[in-house]
DNA sequence: GTAGCCCTTTGATATTTATCAATGCAACTT
DNA sequence: AAGTTGCATTGATAAATATCAAAGGGCTAC
């Protein structure tokens, strides 16, 4: 087996690819969250390096190792779960400042996979180093309890539109989230482009790539939203949040 | 407002329940899992004492004000979200050795409600205490991240049954998961009372009562299960594991 | 012990979503 | 520039589950 062709396969830390958390512009929506300067140059020590990926590139795969969580400099990711007997669930989108990883924990092997949807970066964090700094910080440790039980929340909230909205419910809700989250970083809450395919948008959502497309149809014809493929305008953002308030017969 | 009435609506510490992670059988179940013995004496120092709880009563609410985590030390619980449009999902069955509360840790609020389905005991982990502790005690700090990282885990497990399951495999899978953790803690896997209603079931495995009920028919008339009310007894763990497998065409 | 209530079961029908199939569109490759 | 490939849309039909309805059974509380 040739050195590089093992590069290929697993892709290496860039080299020289310095990250500062006290430098990055997300530092108040990332796990410096609230640090003192000071520590956060404690931080900034600790990360191992950030890390490019191509569209498509996996940053890691149900089965490996884990040593390190993950933080989405630039760039959109999903992941997924799959079984043995070939089942296949899209369990999140991840946008720049969010954490990746941390199911890994539990069992020192990453139960699902991370690819970037799009030409990304990730700052890589040894969780090993994290949790002897966090001895130490106790805002940082603090904080990286926040952001586990956070992902423990937004589990139940992925829960809830599976276990009790229909399709288009599902799908308002889903874009609305995205709205949301392109707000709290500066981008339109209003238009945006879509990096995944209906396929996995529809596993997300446990619908068929089919169902979400006549939906996302629906929605344009009843003038809520524009469609072009992947670019998304949102047209009425009140009346697509009324989608999620069932009409009283059906719940209760 | 008397007294003793505020005592039947937030139900105190019980006096004198003295609970020590020493002493208990769970321990290797639950938080104090790896310790060694002069860690677990100062964590049987942190924890707040037990607290028993009647069939039906809250644990916590959501929109209460966290302060704790709850270790289970004997009975049945079940974890639901409600939402203001009036949603209602169930997201999880707790039962001894197991930690409730985790939701709260993000935003210092519950985020969910934890009522107990069988007369009940916890132990109470004052949080910030537990934090300060962790510091300490590496071994600790770390398996509390395991246990938060479990709780992803298994919420992804949910997330993969609501999204790619149909009515009959999220029964058998939801069995099985019952009868796999009732016999780790030594009870038999074969045959066991359920603590919840078949609206409680549907709603965890987002489907209507009447589909479980329906679910559950099916399941004893092929000879798979026997079900009478509450009491169920597998008869074919083999062949329920198989209903999980999932014919070759509908997926892939 | 018994009355009442909640839970469960079962049937008939309606609704939703999946499946199968065909076509169109757009980006990428050569 | 044209061909190829994957992605998206739309229609027709099938399958799964929800809804509505009624009746029986067991547990609880008086």
């Amino acid at each position: 087996m040739h050195a590089n062709v093992k590069q290929n396969v697993v892709p290496l830390i860039t080299p020289g690819l310095k990250v500062a958390c006290s430098q990055c512009n997300l530092r108040e929506l990332c796990l410096p969250f609230g640090l003192l300067d000071e520590d956060m140059a404690r931080l900034d020590n600790l990360i191992g390096g950030g890390r490019k990926l191509k569209r498509g590139q996996h940053l890691y795969r149900a089965g490996e190792a884990f040593e390190s969580i993950f933080a989405v400099k630039a760039g959109f990711f999903k992941t997924d779960v799959l079984t043995e007997d070939g089942r296949d669930q899209v369990t999140g989108f991840q946008m720049a400042g969010e954490i990746l990883g941390m199911d890994g924990i539990s069992t020192e092997v990453h139960t699902c996979n991370a690819v970037a949807l799009e030409d990304s970066e990730v700052c890589l964090i040894p969780f090993t180093e994290l949790e002897m700094l966090s001895s130490e910080i106790h805002s940082l440790q603090h904080h990286l309890h926040k952001v586990m039980s956070r992902e423990i929340v937004r589990d139940h909230g992925v829960m809830m539109l599976l276990g009790t909205m229909r399709a288009e419910e599902r799908l308002a809700a889903f874009l609305l989230n995205l709205s949301q989250r392109f707000n709290a970083r500066g981008y339109s809450p209003a238009e945006f482009h879509l990096r995944m395919t209906r396929e996995e948008i529809g596993s997300y959502l446990g619908l068929k790539l089919e169902t979400v497309s006549r939906a996302f149809s629906r929605f344009q014809d009843e003038g809520l939203i524009s469609v072009q493929q992947k670019h998304i305008r949102i047209l009425d953002i009140p009346r697509l949040k009324t989608l999620l308030t069932p009409a009283d017969g059906r719940l209760g």
